[in-house]
DNA sequence: GAGTTTGAAACT
DNA sequence: CAGTTTCAAACTC
C-alpha cells in the first residue's frame, strides 16, 4: 500500500487547493506533464500497443463472483480470441464505451462494430478524464476495466506503468463498492408478466441494477444511465419526472421517426449473439445489456422483433410513471427457457451458442456409449488376464516339476503370487467394502433420482465392484478373482479398472473437445455474421441483419427486422453426438451388440 | 470549442 | 444514510 497516496488521489476536500502540490508530486512520479492539456492520441505515452483490452474481464469476472483478488480481474486478457462489439466509430463523443452502463441512446447509438480482439480492433472509448487520473470510476476506461488507450486523458495513470496505482484505486473502489465493476444492467428473474406464449416459464427483467437518480432529464437523455443503457427506468430507480416508461409520450416520440434506433438493437443482437452465448450474466460489453423495455432484444435463433411493434407494445395509459413502476411496469419481461431468454412479449430468444448443439437425448446416447465402452474395457482386460492367468499356472506346473532347488525358487514365486492374492483378497475386501459404501454413498447421491444402471456404471473409482460386475455382462470380471484366488487378479482389476476409466474418459474428453470445437465454430459464424450485416447494414429495418443462409430467402422474413439471427451449426445435434461419439473412436463401432446401422443414427 | 448542465461517484 | 462536492460526459450555443 506503499501506493495507497497514488490511489488517494486528491486528497478530497483540499483537493483544490492543494491541488498543484498533489500534481506536483503526481509529476513526480510519473515525470510527465499533462497539464498542457489534450494530449493528440497517447497522452500517457502508453508505449505498447495497448487495445482498450476489452476488459470485459473484470465486470464479468465480478459478475460471476466475488472477487477475492479484484485487482486481478482487471488485467489484460490479450490472449483471448474473444469477440467483442464495440461502436463503429464515428464521432468520439459517439463512440461507445465499454461501460455496461454507458451505451449509446437510441438517437445517437453508434453502429458498433464487431471486432476480434486479434489486433484488429479499434478504440472503443476515448476518456477525458482531468482530475482523477483516469483512477476512478467517473473514468469510464477504468470503470469498465480496461487500460486508457489513446484517451484524452491527463495524468492518466490507467495504464500498465502504473499497474500498482491501478491496483491500489481497483481495490479502493472495490472496497467502497464491491459491485463497482459488475455490470449495472442485468438481467433478474423477475416475472409478472405472462410469458405463456414463450417457451420458458421463467422472466427475466433488465434494468438498472441501482436505478438512476436523475431529476431533470426525465430519463429522456443520456445523463440517464438506464436511457443511456436504453433500459426503461424500473422500480430501482429513485428518478423524478421520469418519462422513460412505457406508454411514455415523450419517449415513443423520441423512438418514433428514428430508426437509427434499430441499430441499437442490431448492436444489442449482435453483442448478445457473440458474447452472450456465455449466459445472460456474462460480460458487461455495454451493447448487451442495452434493452429496452416492450421491445425485444433477440439473441437467438427466432428473432422476431418489429421495430415498430415494440412501440405498439408499450402500455397504454399512464404517461405518469410511478417511481417504481415495476409492478405497473413489466419491464422488460424475458423468459427463459433452458438455455434460452426470450425477452418480451415478442420472440426475441437468447440462446447459448450451444443451445442446438447438445440435447438431451444426445447426452444420453453419450452416456450409453460410455456404459459400452467401460464394458468393453472390463471385458478386454478380463480376457488378457485369463490368458495370463493360464501363463502362469503353465509355468508353475513348470517349476514345480523341476529341480528341488528350482522348487525353492518356485516357493519364492509362488509366495510371490500369494502376496499378490492378498492383495487382490484385499482389493476385494475393499471392493466388497464398494457396495456398502455405495449403499451409503447412495445417500449422497442425488435423491429421488436413482441413478441409472448406467450412470453407476460410470463411477469407476467409487463402486469398483459394481462396476466390474455391471460391465461385465457375462461375467467375465467375476471370474477367477475372488479371495481365494492365488492370481494376480488385484492388479489386473486395478489395470482393468484404469484402463475403463482411461477409456471413458478419453472419450469423453473427445466428446467435449468436439462439442468445445462446434461451439467454436458457432460462434465465429456469428461474429462473422454480425460483422458482416453490421458493416452492410443499410436499411436496418426492413434488412437488420439477416439470416446467415441469406440464400434462403424464406427465413428471412422473421429477422427482417434488424436483429440478428444466431444460425445454428449445419450438424444437426443427433449427427453432432454421433459425430463427437462415434469419431473419436471407430473401435466405438465395433462393439458388439451395439447398432450397427449405416444409417444417419448413432454409431457407436 | 467553450461553456453549461447533468447525474454518478466520491466524500463528509 | 443524507447532504455536499467532485468529476466527466452530455449537451447547448
Amino acid at each position: 500500500m506503499g501506493e495507497s497516496e497514488g490511489s488517494e488521489f486528491p486528497p478530497k476536500k483540499q483537493q483544490q487547493q492543494s491541488e498543484n502540490a498533489y500534481f506536483q508530486t503526481k509529476k513526480l512520479a510519473r515525470q510527465l506533464d499533462f497539464t498542457q492539456g489534450v494530449l493528440p492520441d497517447h497522452p500517457q505515452s502508453q508505449p505498447s500497443p495497448l487495445q482498450k483490452p476489452p476488459l470485459l474481464v473484470s465486470p464479468a469476472a465480478a459478475q460471476s463472483q466475488p472477487q477475492p483478488h479484484p485487482q486481478s480481474q482487471l488485467q489484460l486478457q490479450p490472449q483471448v480470441a474473444e469477440i467483442q462489439v464495440v461502436p463503429q466509430q464515428q464521432t468520439q463523443q459517439q463512440q461507445q464505451p465499454v461501460r455496461a452502463v454507458k451505451p449509446e441512446s437510441p438517437k445517437s447509438t453508434p453502429i458498433p462494430n464487431i471486432e476480434l480482439k486479434d489486433g484488429t480492433p479499434k478504440k472503443q472509448r476515448q476518456c477525458n478524464c482531468k482530475h482523477s487520473r483516469c483512477l476512478k470510476l467517473y473514468c469510464e476506461c477504468f470503470a469498465s476495466g480496461t487500460y486508457c488507450d489513446g484517451c484524452n486523458c491527463v495524468n492518466c495513470y490507467n495504464n500498465v506503468e502504473n499497474e500498482a496505482a491501478r491496483r491500489e484505486a481497483v481495490e479502493a473502489t472495490l472496497e467502497r463498492n464491491p459491485n463497482a465493476f459488475r455490470p449495472k444492467i442485468a438481467s433478474s428473474p423477475h416475472g409478472t408478466r405472462d410469458s405463456r406464449e414463450e417457451t420458458g416459464d421463467g422472466l427475466v427483467f433488465v434494468k438498472h441494477n441501482k436505478g438512476c437518480h436523475c431529476k431533470k432529464s426525465g430519463c429522456l437523455k443520456k445523463y440517464c444511465e438506464c436511457f443511456q443503457a436504453n433500459i426503461l427506468c424500473s422500480e430501482n430507480c429513485k428518478c423524478m419526472d421520469c418519462k422513460n416508461f412505457e406508454g411514455s409520450e415523450e419517449r415513443q416520440a423520441l423512438f418514433h421517426g428514428d430508426h437509427g434506433n434499430n441499430m441499437a438493437y442490431i448492436q444489442q443482437a449482435a453483442n448478445a449473439a457473440i458474447t452472450g452465448a456465455i449466459g445472460s450474466s456474462g460480460y458487461a460489453s455495454p451493447p448487451v445489456s442495452r434493452k429496452r423495455k416492450g421491445q425485444e432484444l433477440f439473441f437467438g435463433q427466432t428473432v422476431k422483433d418489429q421495430s415498430f411493434d415494440r412501440l405498439g407494445h408499450f402500455q397504454q395509459g399512464s404517461h405518469t410513471r410511478p417511481p417504481a413502476p415495476s409492478s405497473s411496469l413489466p419491464s422488460n419481461p424475458v423468459a427463459r427457457a433452458g438455455n434460452a431468454i426470450t425477452l418480451g412479449p415478442s420472440k426475441i430468444t437468447y440462446r447459448s451458442l450451444l443451445a442446438d448443439i447438445i440435447q438431451p437425448q444426445d447426452l444420453k446416447e453419450l452416456c450409453s456409449v460410455l456404459v459400452v465402452l467401460s464394458g468393453e474395457a472390463a471385458k478386454t482386460f478380463s480376457d488378457q488376464r485369463n490368458s495370463m492367468e493360464k501363463r502362469v499356472e503353465d509355468q508353475r506346473e513348470t517349476l514345480l516339476a523341476s529341480s528341488t532347488q528350482e522348487r525353492l525358487q518356485s516357493h519364492k514365486d509362488s509366495d510371490a503370487d500369494k502376496i499378490v492374492a492378498n492383495d487382490c483378497s484385499s482389493a476385494n475386501h475393499a471392493d466388497k467394502v464398494g457396495p456398502d459404501d455405495s449403499s451409503s454413498d447412495g445417500a449422497d447421491m442425488p435423491k429421488g433420482r436413482p441413478m441409472s444402471p448406467g450412470t453407476l456404471e460410470l463411477m469407476c473409482d467409487e463402486q469398483d465392484t459394481m462396476l466390474m460386475a455391471a460391465a461385465s455382462p457375462n461375467g467375465l470380471m467375476g471370474h477367477g478373482c475372488n479371495t481365494s484366488s492365488q492370481l494376480p487378479c488385484g492388479q489386473g482389476m486395478a489395470k482393468a479398472h484404469a484402463e475403463q476409466e482411461r477409456i471413458v474418459l478419453t472419450k469423453f474428453r473427445d466428446c467435449l473437445n468436439r462439442l468445445i470445437t462446434f461451439g467454436e465454430i458457432k460462434e465465429t459464424k456469428c461474429s462473422s455474421l454480425a460483422r458482416t450485416e453490421l458493416g452492410n447494414q443499410k436499411d436496418p429495418l426492413s434488412n437488420g441483419i439477416a439470416n446467415t443462409r441469406s440464400g434462403t430467402g424464406s427465413q428471412r422474413g422473421p429477422f427482417s427486422n434488424g436483429i440478428v439471427k444466431v444460425v445454428p451449426p449445419t450438424a444437426k445435434p443427433t449427427q453432432m453426438v454421433t459425430s463427437i461419439v462415434s469419431t473419436s473412436g471407430s473401435d466405438l463401432q465395433k462393439i458388439p451388440g451395439l447398432p450397427q446401422n449405416g444409417d444417419n443414427k448413432l454409431k457407436y
